[in-house]
DNA sequence: ATAATATATGAACATATATTCATATATTTG
DNA sequence: CAAATATATGAATATATGTTCATATATTAT
């Protein structure tokens, strides 16, 4: 296509780097890149409308899944599938009680990053 | 397939919300519907590793687009998609200098998330 | 044991989204 | 103004993901 290219578009800058110090600190202090995709599935956890109503739901009390279901409307399956998803990401717990299995939130986390978010939110 | 079926499967309770009270709670104290998806879309910001990465890397210092691509290895496209992104969430905020964007946190919302979804990820 | 109820799950489908490629825009330099 | 540099962006593609449908599993009641 091209007939020939004089010059060779590069990703980087012709200086990269320029904040060197800067760069050197990150390396330094960065959290293992394993940790930083853990990070990125936490909040995948929370980057779902129908996975933050349930953990909404569960912060105000325990459900078991077809209360979920019903005060969300969204369906049986729908419901099940998502707290598979929050309970990997050990968000949340259950317990069995008779037919029913009991969700609630696992720990504090969850209100708290919940607080956050609101808070960056409602900040125009 | 099926020559007739007797029973029809509902997608909730035979006896909704057994937790009537916590439900009723729920409606009471909940945020608006839109507050919810807000709350999903600001997460969703933090839900890929490319993004964790160049906000951690912000968290450090400041950068401009080809340093950040430098140092995260990805190219000055993706980095500057990503970044659209999280400048629509308000979360980074960008001033130009010379031929360079300089992008910076917008507040100190993103460090105080990171903290509490480091502290999620690293307990156990 | 059989029926009813509650939950879980695999497969299929539709949608969302991250990256790449090519190229446009904006600024600085010669 | 032309060339070089830095950044932005539209289109295409590949992948990820949420929901539905059908059905399996588990518990309770008769």
């Amino acid at each position: 296509m091209s007939p020939s290219k004089k010059t060779i578009k590069t990703a980087v800058c012709a200086q990269p780097l320029a904040h060197q110090k800067a760069a050197k600190k990150l390396k330094q202090n960065a959290p293992k890149e394993e940790e930083l995709y853990d990070l990125a599935d936490l909040f995948k956890a929370f980057a779902d409308s129908s996975r933050i109503k349930i953990l909404w739901a569960l912060s105000a009390s325990e459900f078991c899944v077809c209360d979920l279901a019903d005060a969300l409307g969204m369906t049986q399956s729908a419901v099940s599938h998502q707290l598979r998803l929050l309970k990997q990401s050990r968000l949340i717990k259950s317990r069995r009680e008779g037919q029913s299995i009991i969700y609630s939130l696992a720990d504090e986390h969850v209100k708290k990053v919940f607080s956050l978010g609101l808070e960056h939110v409602r900040e125009k």
